[in-house]
DNA sequence: CTTCTCTACATACGGTCCGTATGTGAATTG
DNA sequence: CAATTCACATACGGACCGTATGTAGAGAAG
């Protein structure tokens, strides 16, 4: 079953990537963690960066996933924004995340939003965005340019955060500073 | 002469990592076009990323000197934080900063603020930021924490604009949103 | 049932590249 | 003038990627 092979190879190349980072990985080692060999890989994913690239699909699908989940359950529609960006930063700091999708996937892969997925997480922040300037919640702003602002904001705040020695005291500094940016958006 | 040496070197460098990527970027193809060899490349920078660093805390510090006399040359303190991010949108256009200092650097070097070069550029914003608080311009806010979501958000508009089919309106459009999240900081 | 083809991998090979170990000539020091 | 150090060149080993080739099994064709 090919669809099986496919599964265990991303399962091995999130792992070796998250561990190595991009570069540092093998894929003889990391074919072999799944049972398998570069024959294989290169069958199912053409090359090194077809790897990379189907493992970021899945972990922005995963994102973009969360997010929504996220800001549905807010009370009101400008708080779903702030819960979302929360938890953005808050997936960004995870390892996993930051140096597959927010380190090595742009310096290989180039700008995220040229990428086949469409980043989902973008996509979903500025349908937010919108949302709140059609329902009147916030002044007409461009919601793509916002919600790339938004975003690169946190990203590099996860950074940050991660490269603390306090992360949460950090973090508590980081929401402050965002929920002030944020409000920019709210006034006339 | 050892300076001149590390000059040849370092011109090399900053055009091969440009054209081609750190990663993409050979050592041998690098050091001959100076007119030199791999020994005296790992004689002066111990590795490949040492390289990388040594690029990258020229082109910083570069960049921090523009950013600052752009600061200066402004009427007004505000306009002044606005103008240096405008420009630093601009540098961060260019080919040579987007591919080094922006994508290849975080990746192969980690969190920019933990670079020895201390980041200059980010300094520079916080250093500014902190003056507008201290002056009273703008209300009490951490310094740091603004400066780091700011320059976030500049990077990503920046690589949002080179990847753009109209780079003068996307940047139009990310100038305006850029004003719209840093007025946040300005109100009460 | 036989044969042929096509698929999904495995294996083999070549070329590139990095880091280190070693060599070397010039400058410096005692 | 001998010895050492410095700044760089050369040589070597090992790892890794991409491709070219091989192969076992499944299905179609006849």
């Amino acid at each position: 079953m090919m669809e099986e092979t496919r599964g265990k190879l991303l399962r091995a190349a999130r792992a070796a990537f998250a561990a190595r980072g991009y570069a540092g990985a093998s894929m003889d080692e990391l074919t072999a963690e799944a049972g398998l060999t570069r024959g294989a890989l290169y069958h199912n994913f053409g090359d090194k960066r077809g790897l990379l690239q189907a493992v970021i699909d899945q972990i922005d699908a995963e994102m973009a996933a969360r997010l929504r989940a996220v800001g549905e359950r807010a009370s009101h529609p400008w708080r779903g924004l702030l819960d979302e960006y929360r938890a953005y930063i808050e997936m960004a700091v995870e390892p996993e995340i930051q140096r597959i999708l927010l380190l090595d996937g742009p310096a290989v892969l180039g700008d995220p939003s040229l990428w086949p997925s469409q980043n989902a997480c973008l996509a979903e922040t500025t349908r937010r965005i919108r949302t709140l300037v059609e329902d009147g919640a916030i002044p007409p702003v461009d919601a793509e340019a916002a919600a790339r602002l938004l975003n690169g904001a946190s990203l590099h705040a996860a950074l940050w955060i991660a490269a603390s020695k306090e992360p949460e005291a950090t973090l508590g500094k980081a929401l402050e500073a965002f929920r002030r940016l944020a409000e920019g958006l709210a006034r006339p």
